[in-house]
DNA sequence: TGAAAACATCGTACGGTGTTCGGAGTATTT
DNA sequence: AAATACTCCGAACACCGTACGATGTTTTCA
């Protein structure tokens, strides 16, 4: 897990809000902070989350290694400006068509961020990136739930909810999209290898699913398993629906 | 992201359900595989996810460090050892108590799990490990739901959308559980480094959740922000209910 | 106009990572 | 006694993030 906010917090909210300041005096800088911030991003994304490397990154920008350093005191606040720069292209909540189709738009949103850019899922949430763009989506995201009689503290659960259930199940299907490539292995490689093992296994000591199995002939192979990238988005969009559900019913309660 | 389901899996299933074999010739091996999961599982715990390390692992075990090699065939095969054998420390779901309290449990479990070893968020769950233990715990998890009236499919699919719940959450619990460690400031500092220069940029330009202010008198700095640990915990349980209410509502529909 | 200050650039080095290789030593089998 | 199969492990490889200090460039000011 990386972690956002390690740096010196002036320099770093200056840098979110403001960008890097021209030099006065000196040679004029070779690169602009937004370009070294975009090709991070496209290397991240490209090379997977923990790929982002300095070294590679200053070579693709025809650059020294260290001399990214003067743009960007660190891995950890260069990761703050990513995340910043992601919230810029998602679309914000449309509170028009009403507080359920707007935050699933915003789950949607989100799912479609994580998996655009999985290391995403790296960055750690509890030290909140705060540039103008991700303090925008929370700000719009909590005001969907603005005034259906919800108490202030049940909209920010509720909000948070949403973001965990979103953040756990886009998990899944990231983690689905990347793993042949990660493990070298298709889905299909890596559950016909262990096939036999389970069959053998099964065996009498552990009759896999059965009490499923008797009671509703239910296929574990169909249904359950493998995981595959599919099956994880119909899983994020049913878990969705119920998340959304409770929250419908903690407005009418 | 680190990934199960590398190496060859004869190989991988073979140690997950019968453990190293004695070897029939050559001296006797020094070390217990269990000796070299627990102690995995120990360092892992003690400095942080990414801080387990083959070599500061052998040392512990004094051990050379590519005598791991003849244990191990490589850090992701340990990694699914370990989840092995956490899953095997859960009390399994008890069904007594009707569903909703078995799947709570099942929830508390991960969450205690995911507390004591943070590192398991950094194991992919779409490569499941297919050992006994976690094989059990997922069989006796999909049991609960059973002969409620929910097609298997949705069995499935609810105890999915609860173990991404638990998983995005208990993501928030630890990440605010470890972020002073890991950057060095405290919940206090960080947020009162930033709050000056969030006031400054509030002023005019971004009125920071000013809509939800207005509605109910909202405190932002009360109730949404910083992210301290018992926020999280208490964020846990309240978007769990709501995880659990709308399975309930699946069920009579 | 010349010197000083402020700055960008970047080669190098440090201490870390997982894993491989090949040699040395040891216990069992033939 | 010899062959075999095995454990053990020092050294090396190719990486990583980043601190340091030398060098060169531009602006400012006396």
């Amino acid at each position: 897990m990386e972690y956002a906010g390690r740096g010196d917090p002036a320099r770093t909210m200056a840098l979110l809000w403001d960008g890097l300041p021209a030099p006065r005096r000196g040679p004029r800088q070779r690169l602009e902070l937004s370009r070294v911030v975009d090709a991070a991003i496209a290397q991240a994304d490209r090379a997977g989350p923990a790929a982002l490397s300095m070294r590679a990154l200053a070579q693709e920008l025809g650059v020294g290694t260290a001399s990214l350093y003067t743009y960007v005191p660190g891995k950890a606040e260069l990761l703050e400006l990513m995340v910043e720069r992601v919230a810029g292209t998602l679309p914000p909540p449309d509170a028009s068509r009403g507080w359920r189709a707007g935050l699933r738009e915003v789950a949607a949103g989100d799912l479609a961020a994580y998996r655009a850019h999985p290391w995403l899922l790296q960055v750690s949430t509890s030290r909140t990136v705060f540039g103008p763009n991700v303090l925008a989506r929370y700000e719009a995201t909590l005001a969907l739930l603005d005034g259906h009689g919800l108490a202030p503290a049940h909209i920010v659960g509720c909000v948070a909810a949403v973001e965990s259930y979103t953040r756990g199940a886009a998990s899944a299907v990231v983690e689905a999209e990347r793993a042949p490539d990660a493990t070298g292995s298709s889905d299909e490689e890596w559950w016909e290898g262990r096939v036999p093992f389970l069959e053998e296994r099964m065996d009498g000591r552990y009759p896999l699913f059965a009490a499923l199995e008797e009671a509703g002939a239910f296929a574990v192979s169909d249904t359950a398993l493998p995981y595959t990238v599919q099956r994880a988005l119909d899983r994020f969009d049913f878990g969705l629906d119920l998340v959304l559900d409770a929250v419908a019913a903690r407005m009418t309660s």
